[in-house]
RNA sequence: UGGGGGAUCGUCUAGUGGCAGGACGUCAGACUCUGGAUCUGACUACCUAGGUUCGAAUCCUAGUCCCCCAGCCA
């Protein structure tokens, strides 16, 4: 972790900052995570997280935690709290590194006045319309504004005013002086401050006037010395305007800037437009929806920190666009909760069992496994009796090809019980449907057992009727049922794309009773069928489980394949 | 259309003049008291056309396609 030449996962930003520290350009390595806070953490910020902490940790330097606050009409406390909880679930710290855009009004202010006495920055009065019609468009040429010539004392004048809260919203805005000609649009003169009259999260009413993100953050960078700015593409081309604003504000370091591809993952959505769309729409039940690619969503669904870091590592980092497949995230949870998740058994659609040969009233203590692929997690006790629950789905009627489970006169293995025969089948007299199974038991093939060895096809999950726990499974599905929400008809948008069968709530299930105490946000493989998660919406009596994921399912492919 | 970026298996990603590799995925098979896990094997790629070179994904030239920019958002 320490040794940049030893990291596993090497990428063109650690490749810059390893030639930067070869260089000798820098003491100790700084870089910054810079959320705005207006919105929730996702997957996409995960990236950036893992990416920025990462290269801190790797290079022995440190990274900031830094709120973006500019902009005080969209940004409140409740986000702020909520990013620094997310980023500490995800596993990283900035020891006392927190800061904040508006601890610097004050310095940025300063700094501008110090722009405006170079030359380098006036006072614009035209309305945002002029000034847009002034800027020209991608091929013809910006116009100057008849302000842009005003005396540094005329717009030192104006530019304290402004602080003052002499002048309205719009009246007038501070730009930079650089050059309306310029075939790059955002060298034309950009606004560098503009009126608000807003409270502002932190900073209350003491200011009525608010630096943009391409002035604060420069500056910002450049206060806290930062040594890498890591962004996106998208800021690609404000490069040379935040070098522009360093320089010219003769500011203590000059950080380099240096851009990435954002993640885009199929199946969903990453923009915080549509996550806050399908949040305030309704679509979604919350923030925190576990079909939401948000960091507080994937905890709820039972995400580990560990897996979501594990993707952002091995999806590496470049700068041509793509779209990560959601395979690969369900990859990485599958393998750590494999690794961790305890085993239990739960059937989610109940099926009847009645096992006619074993005594009635007997309850045996069964060795169950807690988890194969950990020897150390132990055994425990799990209750058979006469009569069970198996999965609906483990029996047919009528067999297909290499069905392995149960049919008439067929047998099977109950999971750490017996071999059982299917013997009667009971069917509603209205419905024709299966309501209840009889069989028999061989006694000599209890688990374990020296007679154990007789080989059966297949192997079922069950419960017992009188000893399992009633509860509610959540099944889900990926929020779109496009790899590209967005390809969709002329005239519609993404929420065309919506998958109706998002979410299923599963009510009945019956789990074993060794879940009576689980308490929120804890994880189990149910076996044969996926990795579920304690709800916070669980109470005791009342067990809720979201199902992560899935287990990778080969005969739901072979069944596939047969039709 | 001006400017800025980018094009390598289905997907993500290595590669910096010398055998195109990894991961996911998919398909087979082995094993299995989870049709899980594990193991084995297979699959499939350098945007196009020229050029330089003994040799090009890599260098050059000309194209093509994709993304971003005309907020007083970030």
């Amino acid at each position: 972790m320490t040794n940049p030449e030893s990291s596993a996962a090497g990428n063109f930003i650690r490749e810059i900052v390893v030639q930067d520290v070869k260089a000798g350009k820098h003491g100790r390595i700084v870089t910054r995570f810079p959320p705005e806070p207006n919105g929730y953490l996702h997957i996409g910020h995960a990236k950036s997280i893992c990416l920025n902490f990462g290269i801190a940790q790797e290079f022995r330097g440190i990274c900031h935690l830094r709120f973006d606050d500019t902009n005080p009409t969209r940004e409140e406390v409740e986000y702020v709290e909520a990013i620094q909880a997310d980023v500490r679930w995800l596993g990283f710290g900035w020891g006392d590194k927190l800061f904040y855009a508006s601890d610097y009004f004050e310095r940025l202010y300063q700094y501008a006045v110090h722009l405006i006495n170079k030359g380098k920055a006036y006072v614009d009065s035209l309305s945002a319309d002029e000034m847009r019609a002034h800027r020209g468009t991608l091929t013809e040429r910006g116009k100057e504004s008849l302000h842009r010539n005003r005396s540094v004392e005329e717009n030192l004048d104006l530019f304290a005013r402004m602080k003052a809260g002499e002048f309205p919203d719009g009246a007038h805005v501070l730009r930079a002086k650089i050059d309306m000609a310029s075939p790059n649009i955002n060298l034309r003169d950009p606004a560098l401050y503009r009126i608000r009259h807003a409270a502002h999260h932190r900073t209350g009413n003491r200011w009525c006037l608010y630096p943009t993100y391409d002035y604060a953050h420069p500056l910002s960078d450049a206060i806290e010395g930062i040594t890498h700015s890591i962004c996106t593409l998208e800021f690609e081309d404000h490069r040379p305007l935040y070098d522009w604003v360093v320089q010219q504000a003769d500011a203590p370091c000059r950080p380099r800037q240096i851009e990435f591809a954002r993640l885009n993952l199929s199946f969903t959505v990453m923009s915080k437009r549509k996550l806050l769309d399908l949040v305030e729409k309704g679509h979604v039940a919350g923030w925190n929806d576990p079909r939401l690619p948000t960091l507080k969503g994937l905890r709820r669904r039972g995400y580990t920190p560990e897996a979501i870091r594990a993707f952002c590592e091995h999806i590496g980092v470049a700068k041509r666009d793509g779209v990560v497949e959601m395979a690969l995230l369900e990859h990485f949870i599958r393998e750590d909760l494999n690794r961790r998740a305890p085993r239990v058994m739960g059937v989610l659609r109940p099926l009847k069992v009645v096992i006619d040969n074993y005594p009635d009233g007997q309850v045996e203590q069964l060795d169950a496994v807690n988890n194969p692929e950990d020897p150390g997690a132990g055994i425990r006790k799990v209750p058979f009796a006469r009569v069970i629950y198996i999965e609906r789905d483990d029996f047919r009627e009528v067999p297909p090809k290499k069905f392995f489970r149960l049919a008439p006169g067929q047998e099977v293995r109950l999971r750490y019980a017996y071999i059982i025969k299917c013997v009667g089948v009971v069917k509603d007299d209205r419905t024709g449907e299966v309501v209840e199974l009889h069989c028999t038991y061989d006694p000599e093939t209890r688990s374990g057992s020296s007679q154990a060895g007789r080989k059966v096809k297949g192997t079922i999950h069950w419960v017992s009727a009188t000893h399992a726990l009633p509860a509610e499974i959540r099944l889900y599905e990926s929020l779109f049922v496009k790899a590209d929400p967005d390809d969709v008809p002329e005239g519609q948008d993404y929420t065309a794309n919506l998958n109706p069968h998002s979410l299923e709530r599963v009510t009945g299930c019956l789990v074993e009773p060794s879940l009576a105490g689980a308490s929120p946000g804890s994880r189990y493989q149910f076996e044969r069928l996926g990795y579920f998660c304690v709800d916070p919406d669980s109470a005791p009596g009342k067990l809720v489980f979201n199902r992560t994921v899935p287990l990778r399912d080969s005969w739901a492919k072979i069944e596939k394949a047969q039709h």
